[in-house]
DNA sequence: CCTACCGATCGGTAGG
DNA sequence: CCTACCGATCGGTAGG
């Protein structure tokens, strides 16, 4: 069920290795410079390839960017959904989601931002395919995260009035504030107190 | 002691009636496309007047970035923290305080983002003067809310042991995800999620 | 504040 | 995948 929701690839189509290693380099470079900041000649330079040949293997920047939306979301599954969805339990797989999310802004703390809070902020204010996108993959996170809730809610393990929309909400908000604010500080203090936060939302919705 | 933190001005120097218009535009545009997005000409056809006109007055984009990073601040402190600071109690002062914030963002709902959410993560990566004057900006929004945390805590308002700055960051978490939110999903919803999330912390620290 | 101009860089095309 | 090139736009300067 959770496989339908998010399955590990989106992506048909072949993909060259320069392909995958140009949307590698630009979904690195897009957390940091955010996705405009990609400049094709410098993606090119960076890759020792020409300007043209990147644009020839792409067709266009929005292109590029709809594929390197594509790969980030494909990484973010990888590395931080898909390794809790052996969790047998319903609080416990809840548990290890969040640990697992907390751990992975935790290391990517030194190395740039997360790519996602760089290019939401970026698009939000102006309608585009690139925009959709990156709505899609969040819309898509959302839906995990909350059905993980009411997974924990339904086997009995938070108390059974416990609203999932509203407990889903509170837990990403500290999600997203231990990524940013550990970014701006530069220290981990933002993942500690998230990481007590949680428990504390999950202990007042009855988790032992 | 407030108003030592946070004073209204912090902009000494004057400024041309231009210089104002120009700044202001700057950051309504800044919110919306971030502080990079600007450019000199179109903020110059924007006002009806050439593109070095603009750069005369002000000397280079560095220099108009930092000054609508000031102006935002300002506004920020204007139109949410100075109404709170008649509010005499301590608890009191604390729920008008997040409540304006909340509203603040509401009334900004249609017409673009946050200033800040835009900006910090456009320069989270890459340090620069305008950077640092983003991070001051926040550390001192940052220093505004735990003062009247501790404040509420220091009247009795609060339960004595809260952790002041666990609750300040919980807050904070919950003001940023119903700004983020709102212009993501483009609904209220992220508004009301974090009233009810507020409450919910503040009664958990011992409010009434 | 203006016109006129600078070199650099942008995304993208032609042609191979 | 390449070289060579296009028009547009960037921040900024000269000179007034």
């Amino acid at each position: 069920m959770l496989s339908m929701v998010m399955s590990l690839r989106n992506q048909p189509g072949a993909s060259s290795p320069s392909r995958a290693a140009i949307v590698d380099r630009a979904r690195r470079l897009a957390a940091v410079e955010g996705l405009d900041g990609l400049s094709l000649a410098r993606l090119a330079h960076d890759l020792g390839m020409s300007k043209s040949g990147v644009v020839a293997l792409f067709g266009s920047k929005e292109a590029l960017q709809l594929a390197t939306v594509s790969i980030a979301r494909d990484v973010f599954v990888e590395e931080v959904v898909a390794p809790v969805l052996s969790v047998a339990g319903g609080l416990d797989r809840l548990r290890a989601l969040l640990e697992s999310h907390v751990r992975y802004s935790e290391a990517r703390r030194e190395s740039g931002g997360c790519f996602f809070a760089a290019t939401s902020s970026e698009f939000a204010g102006r309608p585009s395919s690139v925009r959709d996108a990156i709505l899609a993959a969040r819309a898509e996170w959302d839906a995990v995260l909350l059905r993980i809730v009411e997974r924990a809610i339904g086997k009995g393990d938070l108390d059974p009035d416990t609203d999932a929309e509203q407990l889903a909400y509170q837990l990403r908000a500290l999600l997203e504030a231990a990524s940013t604010d550990a970014l701006r500080l530069g220290t981990a203090e933002p993942h500690r107190r998230t990481r007590i936060a949680i428990e504390a939302v999950l202990r007042s919705a009855g988790a032992p």
